[in-house]
DNA sequence: AGCACGCCGACT
DNA sequence: GTCGGCGTGCTC
């Protein structure tokens, strides 16, 4: 018999490394050894888990090793997935192996390090439980218990019972059971659990609402591509309050009749109880929620849930553009303008991005709602690549909020009094208050009372936050923290003076002009534990709060009736970012405020603050009309020269000595400068980044920023560059697509 | 990422 | 003379 030619596999191993490595199968696992499965292999001398790409051929076997094992009975993707896979580590410039690994709940990897004691880490357990059925034995019944008896009654008119129940009902019956099981009158099976995160909660049965006539015409257009079964990518433009849930509701809905499955993406699942909620009482189908609220172990249940077919319904953050659902006919992002799709370390994705990638590959109908759209999708539906749908009025006819400002030039509280009457008014009238501003912390900053000169972070040279509470002043960047007031570092002058406000300074004043209000406050700073942003939100829901302060996390997730006034203090803050798109954000950030007024059936009055309120990013949201601030901003950004939407590519040094990264970056913009002259690109080198450099655990690090037009451009550049750069520097290189995330 | 190997400075 | 820092290269 001729030796049969030995089975070779392609593995990607979960490392920062482009390469993947071939392995040989040995005969026991032949017939387990298959793409998708996942293999634990001897790698440098430790042994770690890969991802099974491919069968393989390959001439000279003598260096590969052998797969120790197959940890999988079933591959954990399909083709289609591994193909999306594929596509995202290639345009995101990043290993397939770790791309991999992020799709992966967390945890289930074995490893062992290089010591030969071989100790195995990771890995999940599944947890079972014995089930108990009627048998095919019919035995006499006279020769059982009473006890018996019973536990086979039960069982019989049940079909099945857990033997947790059973445990339960009849406490110790283990003898029982055996020997109904030996009579063959039961039998014993070993199911699967998972792990609820809803536990025991119960919710009352929704149907759907009346939609309006915009609603109706949305949803139309939507059923009519979801019957179609093909890509359809659409923005639903609504204004704050005009129903979208209810949309996506509908169309899911008929996906679901349609046999096919639904992904809805949320910013921050934590944030929006709310959603889920409508989405648990609307469907009776399985649900799925992914966020970073569950546990290792109720991730992976869930992930489990969503491979074997048993929610069809997946709801979660952006990491659950990478769930397992087979056969989606929807996706929707909500809220799709928001920072949190994007994975800002590790695989650089944007889930908004993605979900239409995705939705592509699926055949699926793609919804991005929000009221603030990005100028990105704006752009691409100017272009037609992109469907409209707008939702331009509130549900039941509630008009938008009026918006007032005042001038606050010459005031010098926090808090004008016009602002403090209208407080006043609303609170006698029992109506509840939002009162915003995008900082955190006392006052901004501490200036020196003697030589003027502010506080600033000796890494990072931005301006220290002073919170008064903590004694401290904190860098927002690096964290890094000196004890407060303190003294001045430039000339030892011992007195500081407090510039700026921040959310602490303006409760603290609150509290002061308004003694009887019962006000909590909502930042990162009062939000850190477990459980505490839910805990602060439903004072206000069940109406033991009057006043919420917060920063931009009190724009979303929520809808409280009883809010008729909202304070905006500082409205122009974010305006000043060191970001390009700055106006955008404001725009998003103030409509998104301004929209939590007036929910319910009294009309909503918003108080805006400000130095300057004729930036037209305010305008336009005090005048709800995201069409002319669109316009606006692309005549901006033409102006400025930026392009409608930027790329932006990060190349991190890193290394143990500034000398060498110094030298780094200087080598590396030289290289990029070169390359783009030979290949006639149009990109710009930005930088060895404005963020100085920085020494993080005794690494030091700096970074050079790339603009361009076109992200073509971009991975061109790098993709030349990667097979430049200087043997044996240790860089990484990753692409972004946000400057504000750099600097 | 880990880890080994190898090369130069300050130490028992 | 060694210990140990870091820079470099390799992992089927």
């Amino acid at each position: 018999m001729i030796p049969a030619s030995p089975v070779i596999i392609e593995v990607a191993v979960p490392l920062p490394m482009e390469k993947t490595f071939h392995y040989l199968v040995p005969d026991t696992l032949t017939q387990q050894a298959q793409p998708g499965k996942r293999v634990f292999v001897p790698f440098g001398g430790r042994k770690l888990t890969g991802y099974v790409l491919a069968l393989a051929q390959s001439a000279d076997t003598s260096k590969l090793k052998e797969i120790i094992s197959v940890l999988d009975d079933d591959p954990l993707w399909t083709d289609s997935e591994l193909e999306f896979f594929r596509w995202v580590a290639s345009y995101y410039l990043h290993p397939l192996g770790e791309v991999l690994k992020t799709a992966l709940p967390a945890g289930i990897n074995l490893q062992t390090g290089k010591g030969s004691d071989g100790t195995i880490s990771g890995g999940q357990k599944i947890r079972f439980e014995a089930v108990y059925l009627a048998g095919d034995g019919a035995a006499p019944m006279r020769a059982l218990g009473a006890k018996a008896v019973e536990v086979l009654e039960l069982i019989r008119s049940e079909g099945e019972v857990p033997a947790a129940l059973l445990r339960k009902r009849f406490g110790a019956c283990a003898p029982q059971l055996k020997r109904l099981t030996g009579l063959g009158l039961l039998k014993k099976q070993e199911r699967e659990i998972f792990r609820d995160p809803f536990r025991e909660e119960t919710v009352e049965r929704d149907t759907p609402r009346q939609l309006n006539l915009h609603q109706q015409t949305a949803l139309e257009t939507l059923l009519t591509c979801l019957d179609k079964r093909e890509f359809a990518p659409y923005l639903l433009h609504g204004v704050t309050g005009s129903g979208k849930t209810e949309v996506y509701l509908q169309a899911i809905d008929r996906a679901l009749h349609r046999g096919m499955n639904a992904l809805v993406l949320v910013p921050e699942i934590s944030l929006t109880p709310q959603l889920v909620h409508r989405f648990r009482a609307r469907f009776d189908d399985g649900i799925a929620i992914l966020h970073s609220g569950l546990s290792d172990g109720e991730r992976y249940d869930e992930w489990r849930r969503i491979r074997r077919g048993l929610a069809r319904i997946v709801i979660g953050a952006r990491s659950a553009i990478f769930a397992p659902l087979e056969n989606i006919g929807i996706i929707v992002v909500d809220e799709e303008h928001e920072a949190s799709f994007k994975q800002a370390d590790g695989l650089r994705y944007n889930a908004r991005d993605l979900s239409l990638v995705r939705g592509r590959m699926e055949q699926a109908l793609v919804v991005l709602g929000s009221a603030t759209p990005l100028i990105t999708s704006l752009y691409a539906v100017e272009q037609g690549r992109l469907g409209l749908l707008s939702l331009p009025e509130r549900v039941r006819g509630i008009p938008m909020p009026t918006v007032e400002t005042v001038a606050m030039q010459g005031i010098k509280s926090t808090i004008s009094p016009r602002l403090h009457r209208a407080l006043e008014e609303t609170l006698a009238s029992k109506g509840q208050v939002i009162i915003f501003l995008n900082r955190r912390g006392y006052a901004t900053f501490l200036v020196c009372a003697e030589c003027s000169q502010p506080l600033t972070c000796p890494n990072c040279t931005v301006t220290l936050t002073y919170h008064r509470s903590r004694g401290q002043s904190v860098c927002h960047y690096c964290d890094y923290t000196v004890p407060a007031p303190g003294t001045c570092p430039s000339c030892g002058c011992p007195e500081l003076k407090e510039l700026g406000a921040g959310t602490e300074r303006v409760e603290h004043d609150l509290r002061e002009l308004l003694p009887q209000a019962r006000i909590v406050r909502m930042d990162s700073d009062t939000t850190s534990g477990r459980g505490s942003h839910a805990r602060l939100l439903n004072h206000m829901a069940d109406g033991s709060a009057d006043i919420l302060i917060g920063t931009q996390m009190i724009t979303k997730g929520h809808d409280f009736p009883g809010v008729t006034l909202v304070g905006v203090v500082n409205g122009e803050a974010s305006l000043h970012m060191p970001d390009f798109r700055s106006a955008e954000r404001t725009f998003q950030l103030l409509s998104q405020v301004f929209g939590r007024a007036g929910r319910g059936d009294t009309p909503g009055r918003v108080l805006l603050q400000a130095l300057d309120p004729s930036h037209y990013a305010i305008q336009c949201a005090i005048n709800h009309d995201s069409t002319d601030f669109y316009r606006q901003e692309l005549e901006f950004r033409r102006e400025a020269g930026y392009p409608p939407f930027a790329y932006l590519a990060v190349l991190a040094l890193s290394g143990t000595s500034e000398q060498t990264v110094e030298q780094r970056a200087n080598t590396t913009a030289n290289l990029l400068m070169q390359i783009k002259h030979e290949l006639a690109l149009r990109v710009e080198l930005l930088g060895p980044a404005p963020s100085p450099l920085y020494r993080l655990r005794g690494r030091f690090r700096r970074r050079i920023l790339l603009k361009s037009a076109s992200r073509a451009d971009l991975r061109r550049l790098i993709a030349v560059w990667l097979s430049r750069r200087e043997p044996g520097t240790t860089v990484r290189e990753f692409i972004d697509i946000d400057p504000v995330d750099m600097m």
